[in-house]
DNA sequence: GTTTAATTTAAACAATTGTTTAATTTTGCT
DNA sequence: AGCAAAATTAAACAATTGTTTAAATTAAAC
């Protein structure tokens, strides 16, 4: 489906109110009237509200494939390697916040299922890429055996969404005065925060 | 404020429904016909629909209150305590998933700000309680000094509810046949993972 | 310039929402 | 048993929901 500018608009204005608010909490009503349209044209457009919130996933997955087969071609060492696997990761995932908000605490739980499919296959395709960089420390024998790698996407991930989701309580204890403060801690900190955590995770023998 | 059995049931029922659908995507009537009382009562006992989600969170509060000052009189080292404050942790999180899932994914939300003052004083209280087993461990010279402690619940929590909030993909990616293999994973191997990753962190030195 | 198609609009639609009413039933107390 | 309070009910309420209609406007094609 070709999208014009102003389905792009409409587009854009649902998914910020859809992460803010959620599905349900968001009226298209609310959608056409920043949108700054008539609210028909949701309908003469998408069909329906579930059928917009379908063309936004659509139309966001290829901003979600994040690209990481290039990170094997570079000459770096295993840890060099997670540091910037985690960096990008954190770094796209960051850029699309709101359509990661909407894809994991909003649709999983919708009474029609939508299309997780597509979603699920770009996190596949991440977790194989993580772990040949996994297997490839192993075999250099600077990582430890038995890594289950399936659980490090759910702290990489894990660790950002819930600080991200509870910004009032870290804006809170972290002294963050602007919203900017709160963003170059995610960039900075945090960041360096979870890289640490899953290198230390790599070669920590118990 | 007194609570009878039936409004208990009621809170009950609001609870797993407003985990499951969210709260907008919850209606009166599906608390009513689920709890199988008259729409009415849900105005009779708690006044509105806001109202009763109030009350639920109040309901709830002293089952979110972890006792964990208990864990220093023993005569654990420092990881174990880790290990001990971890797995009570994920425990009692884990007891009380749904009122946790409300509080993190449906209030930080809500246009009406509710009183995240009661929760964010608990986090604060198991913040301390962390910082002093920290403590511990770096005079005893078992941890490395530097540690953000602030960073540690996002990690710990964060990986639970990543994990808990994508039970579809894991139930998946890990060929769980059953809720209770899920369940299993969750008291067993990812708890054990969030432990040793802490753990990891603790001493790593970059 | 006329015609056709695409866009935009205000209004109306039926369904669902949270809440209230007023009548009825049940309960607890003396 | 008699009475007052509490609990429960079906019905109605107004407001909001997503969607459709049919007319009006704009754009494109010839």
């Amino acid at each position: 489906m070709e999208l014009n500018e102003k389905q792009i608009e409409i587009l854009s204005v649902a998914e910020k109110l859809f992460a803010e608010k959620g599905f349900d909490g968001t009226s298209v009503r609310d959608i056409s009237t920043i949108a700054d349209i008539n609210v028909a044209m949701i309908s003469y457009y998408f069909g329906s509200k579930e059928k917009l919130l379908e063309q936004l996933i659509l139309f966001r997955m290829q901003d979600l494939k994040i690209k990481l087969e290039n990170l094997f071609n570079e000459d770096l060492n295993p840890f060099e390697k997670i540091d910037q696997f985690i960096n990008f990761y954190i770094q796209k995932v960051d850029e699309n916040r709101h359509m990661y908000k909407i894809m994991h605490f909003e649709i999983s739980s919708r009474k029609r299922a939508l299309d997780m499919e597509g979603f699920h296959k770009i996190k596949k395709s991440n977790l194989i890429s993580l772990t040949k960089i996994i297997e490839d420390g192993q075999k250099q024998n600077v990582f430890k055996k038995n890594i289950n790698v399936a659980l490090i996407t759910p702290t990489i991930l894990g660790t950002y969404f819930h600080f991200y989701t509870n910004k009032h309580y870290f804006d809170d204890i972290l002294n963050f005065k602007t919203d900017l403060e709160f963003d170059n801690y995610i960039k900075n900190e945090l960041t360096k925060h979870i890289q640490t955590t899953i290198k230390a995770l790599l070669i920590y023998e118990n």
